[in-house]
DNA sequence: CTTTTTCTGTATCGATCCCTAAATAAACCG
DNA sequence: CGGTTTATTTAGGGATCGATACAGAAAAAG
């Protein structure tokens, strides 16, 4: 029941790691399999026969960078006692995020796959799947702090939820642009004037 | 003096206009020039001929996309009475812009290059020019405000303007997660908070 | 007319794309 | 040891990439 047969030559993990810089730095069509054979440093047969194809390879490097970045967001998001903290926390961790030295600039979910041609729309649906799970995570908060008495009942939930997302995303553009971690933090707060507005409108307590 | 040799057998303009598109919907490296020959409904010698290379053409398109459609949000920046207003309509018109039926959504400055490889970082650092100057557009506009009065002196202008670049940037990334029109128009408000509170944090007029 | 100039259509070019067949090497089991 | 299983190495296949060579066609110039 052991390992049987000639074992692999290289850590999976570490080649995993090295293809999820690859593709966070480059997108997925910014990557061929040549990168990430030299990347990696596997010969192209040892990719196929460990991750199956390129487009299977991207899957696993996406679930990986959420275990390893991407979860951290939605976790700040859910991990504090207000939802005007929790989207502060989520909005901060992603300026630090994509501002990391030694980590590509950017989102990989948010900017991997923006410009694709048709014969990758699996990819790019995927990576708009985890965002949506973001918008979803939001637009449930918010409504827990509705039901909570944090937000008026007559906010426009969803509405809160796409800006905020907008801002998220938003983050990875100027990031890649040269804007600093400061000025995203900055930008972050000036963010948070649209939840403090909503929360003022009617009558709901600080 | 006049045309000399065989005349060119289609019309440059509207061969561009297709290109534009093309560009647009798929961004740069996912348009091939066979897609282009097919697009603009002209064989690729033609193509060459009339347009250079692709790096070329696309620049061109990025110009025509900038008069048809681009432009527009500078102007409307520059255009208002205040500051608020320009903002405003300046995000309005981008929101307006990445959800226009007959469109791509997204808008092409934004979209058409955000995950290349590294081949083409010209193509990626046109399009940053581009967006640097919206940047320098809205610093104009704001460092006048504060000028003006409109806005306290103690305001970080370029803060203020890197939050709205983000937001501007980031309703493109919405459009095309299928964002309606109504939400990026209702996101765009929420914006505005910032500006609202920026205005009333010290002595300034409303 | 002929010559010159420019564009068009066909038929590619070499490079690179993603992927794989075939032979070899390294572990297991008996 | 031989036999089985799995991984690696080498080499390359079919498709597509951006870009062109070449010959023919359509205009102006002489």
């Amino acid at each position: 029941m052991g390992a049987r047969g000639r074992p692999r030559g290289f850590d999976r993990d570490e080649a995993l790691a090295k293809a999820v810089d690859l593709f966070w730095r480059h997108g997925y069509e910014g990557v061929s399999i040549a990168d990430l054979s030299a990347g990696m440093g596997i010969a192209s047969p040892s990719l196929y026969a460990a991750f199956g194809c390129k487009e299977q390879l991207f899957f696993e490097a996406v679930e990986r960078f959420g275990e390893t970045n991407g979860n951290r967001m939605v976790s700040a998001l859910i991990g504090a006692n207000t939802a005007r903290a929790g989207v502060a926390a989520m909005l901060n961790a992603m300026a630090e995020c994509v501002t990391t030295d030694g980590k590509p600039t950017g989102c990989m979910i948010t900017l991997a796959a923006t410009n694709c041609s048709p014969a990758n729309d699996r990819v790019v649906e995927k990576l708009c799947e985890n965002r949506r799970a973001v918008v979803d995570a939001l637009k449930l908060r918010l409504a827990r702090a509705v039901g909570d008495g944090e937000l008026p009942g007559t906010t426009d939930v969803d509405s809160l939820a796409t800006f905020y997302a907008t801002v998220l995303n938003g983050l990875s553009l100027q990031a890649r642009d040269g804007a600093t971690r400061d000025a995203l933090l900055a930008t972050v707060d000036h963010a948070m004037a649209a939840f403090e507005r909503v929360a003022r409108t009617n009558g709901a307590p600080a």
